[in-house]
DNA sequence: TATTGTTATACTCTATAACTATA
DNA sequence: TATAGTTATAGAGTATAACAATA
């Protein structure tokens, strides 16, 4: 194989070629993920959202937008979205009438319970491949990367 | 907090579960990485090419398209973008004149290296505020998760 | 006929700026 | 005046379908 430039396996020794590695490993798996995602089902915003709220119980539209670090008109999309396809509900919040709260409905939930599975299927099956100690890696890089998005 | 629905951490012990939480840290991770870019710097899929030409030499954009999982329609716009800011160059294949090889510029090769600190400041700085322990960890995973891109 | 790559077109998701309602 | 959320608009990135050139 021709290597005009140094095997990038060496960088990853730095921080900087870490983050480097990481960002294409993360981009490269979300657009594959994207593909994979089968036209029945959400977006992986929507998806998101409903996962933290099943989490976290109800929760204003600010407070999701901050939690999925994306802009609040990107998270009244989603949630009017999901409210039209009847999976969340918002209601008044009873203290501060400027605000909301979103909330799974019986169908949201359900479909966070049921579609789980369905919707990582592919996934699901790549994981099947790996060994217990990958996936043990795995398992702990998901809870740091969410730590890294949150900070 | 209100736990209307069973903690998912609970659910990473499946590969189902696993999967839901990966998919959601990876579309985290990697909208977070869209916002912190900086207007003058490439875009996700423009840097993932980049470097998979300064690791691989010269690819053809079908060989590119598939690497980077994009069809190569996308692909086609991506060369051709680095091609107008004259990061990569289009040669003639030698031995298939239906096929192209696509090749870094002097330029290109120059923005991997010294634009590759720059524009993954922001993860850097992240990545320095973990232990060593979290920082073999995810240097294990993105090796794992691009394995997954590819099969 | 099959394959490589491009062009044309449309869709999804996101952001910034301006607006409304409430505090 | 400041804050929560929405609407309007635009931009980035992707996909599918149809096409051109070559094998």
């Amino acid at each position: 194989m021709l290597m005009k430039y140094p095997d990038v396996s060496q960088q990853t020794g730095t921080d900087a070629g870490l983050a480097a590695v990481l960002r294409m490993a993360v981009g490269r798996l979300a657009r594959r993920l994207r593909a994979q995602r089968p036209d029945s089902s959400l977006s992986l915003g929507q998806g998101a959202v409903l996962f933290a709220l099943a989490r976290h119980g109800t929760m204003t539209p600010g407070a999701l937008a901050e939690y999925e670090k994306v802009q609040p008109p990107s998270m009244t999309r989603i949630v009017s979205a999901l409210e039209e396809r009847g999976l969340v509900r918002r209601m008044k919040h009873p203290d501060d009438r400027r605000q909301q709260l979103v909330e799974l409905t019986d169908e949201g939930a359900l479909l966070v319970q049921s579609d789980q599975q369905r919707r990582e299927a592919w996934l699901t099956q790549r994981l099947a491949e790996l060994t217990r100690e990958e996936k043990a890696t795995l398992r702990t890089a998901a809870e740091i990367l969410n730590r890294l998005s949150r900070s």
